[in-house]
DNA sequence: CTCTTGACGCCGG
DNA sequence: TCCGGCGCCAAGA
């Protein structure tokens, strides 16, 4: 299992941020450690989540059609369910729970990127 | 250095 | 809607 990195950490912390009942893509979590002053792009998001998503609240991060990573699309549509999210076999509502932190829940991020805590 | 490999995404057909 | 194709990009081999 290697290490996380400093732009492992950050997309960790982004994801960790992600409130209980919402979703967001992997290009949406790309963009947002971007803003946070991590630039990336989904491929890497999914990475980070493949090598240490156990840390966080991985199932909440889907891909941009609403649809659920093959890997690992069983134990998500699980974890959504128990959170009250509607899962059609393999497909989710992104659009209407997608969560689109406001400046200040960013600014946390950006904190808790900082602080070193995921 | 080149080549393959993804928990991806967008555009056409 | 469902593919296929291509772009993208970092990690390993």
């Amino acid at each position: 299992m290697r290490l996380p990195d400093l732009l492992d950490e950050a997309i960790l912390a982004v994801v960790a941020a992600i409130p209980a009942g919402r979703l967001v893509s992997y290009a949406d979590v790309a963009e947002i450690a971007s803003q946070a002053g991590y630039a990336c792009g989904p491929r890497r998001v999914a990475r980070a989540l493949s090598d240490h998503g156990d840390q966080v609240p991985w199932w909440r991060v889907v891909q941009a059609a609403g649809t659920l990573a093959e890997p690992v699309r069983d134990a998500a549509g699980a974890l959504l369910g128990a959170e009250g999210i509607q899962v059609d076999g393999r497909r989710v509502g992104l659009e209407e729970h997608r969560w689109r932190p406001s400046a200040a829940e960013l600014s946390q991020v950006v904190a808790r990127i900082e602080y070193g805590d995921t």
